[in-house]
DNA sequence: CGTCTATTTGAATGTACTCAAAAGCGGTGG
DNA sequence: CCACCGCTTTTGAGTACATTCAAATAGACG
């Protein structure tokens, strides 16, 4: 069946009955999205949490100026959302955008609210899932101060390179900081 | 009574009855820390999570050449600790030293998983913190690379100004990912 | 009071950015 | 199917940001 993915994910950390996984199908809301179609838009109240069943997105800071600026990268079996906004219901500061034809399951902040009460364990699910999130992004700082950009560029290679097959490199440079010439005289430098 | 902070700090997110106090109280091991006293070695096995109740701690990494870099520093009423090698039980990279004479409260990384089953509303507590923590790493991240050194300490300065009191300008210039001279000329300039 | 470390200052160097132009590439429409 | 358009990538020159190293000054602590 095609919601292996999702309940597989879920699975890894918590069991679920069939009554909870049909609730859970039921809160999650299949969409289809093509290349560069944008789910959410800066501005917009961040209203969902996405899961990438197939695909890329990716979430991008414009600042004053029109730059961007990349703060992930989720591909398959991955979350992704401005959290910031979706856990406050602000309006996002990040743009989402898929890299390529891609389908998402968005889980509404509301009816999240109501599945944490309905079934608890849900809330086990996202401590791990937000405490390996704030290991990532721990780790990502360390990496930053830590490591010269051609060193970090070669980690993310290595680490996604099913990103790196999609991304443009003016994408990876604005993930990794850089400017995109800078990129591309360090990549030809080593 | 003198655990106020820490209950108070749990019913920020969920409430307690007297059992479950009784419970926690007696799995969080009470730690006076005299000033550079390390709670964390880098190496060590990371098996506690630390909640401040007073004073303020710093978690840095040291790299090959002996350079330190501060990865995060915490405050009266903050959780923290290498939360990598905490959720993993593995060695640690950082390294855990309070600034100043502290009180801090050691939860340790076993009891907490049976916490986690006897009170499961514990799972909610730690989906919120973890939530905030991976959202503070995330604007972090995007603060790093969308504004100058210069303003990046202000507001540091801005937002931490008891860290400012308490820590040296050469590890709050590491939390920038600043050498501590071009620190001191930016500040200068301004 | 002396010692140790933090901070400041400066010169030389390296890293990264800006701006501009050329080359490459992919998609679209005729 | 080809020519063109727009965008990405590359390249280079000039500039700005940030580091290294060294030395002087200032502060903190025993």
């Amino acid at each position: 069946m095609e919601d292996e993915l999702i309940f597989n994910n879920f699975q890894k950390h918590i069991s679920l009955c069939h009554l909870e996984k049909q609730k859970l199908k039921s809160a999650l809301l299949e969409r289809q999205m093509g290349r560069k179609e944008i789910a959410l838009h800066q501005g917009q109240i961040c209203r969902k949490i996405y899961f990438v069943q197939s695909g890329s997105l990716r979430a991008f800071y414009i600042n004053e100026d029109g730059k961007e600026f990349t703060i992930m990268f989720a591909v398959c079996d991955w979350w992704i959302t401005d959290m910031n906004c979706f856990a406050n219901q602000n309006p996002a500061m990040l743009t989402i955008e898929s890299l390529e034809e891609s389908q998402v399951l968005e889980l509404d902040f509301h009816r999240l609210e109501e599945l944490y009460k309905e079934i608890p364990k849900l809330e086990r699910f996202f401590r791990i899932i937000f405490q390996k999130a704030y290991i990532r992004e721990q780790l990502r700082a360390l990496h930053n101060i830590s490591y010269s950009t051609i060193e970090r560029y070669q980690q993310f290679v290595e680490n996604y390179p099913a990103i790196v097959q999609k991304a443009t490199q003016k994408q990876i440079a604005s993930y990794l900081g850089v400017t995109p010439e800078f990129l591309s005289t360090v990549k030809k430098k080593k």
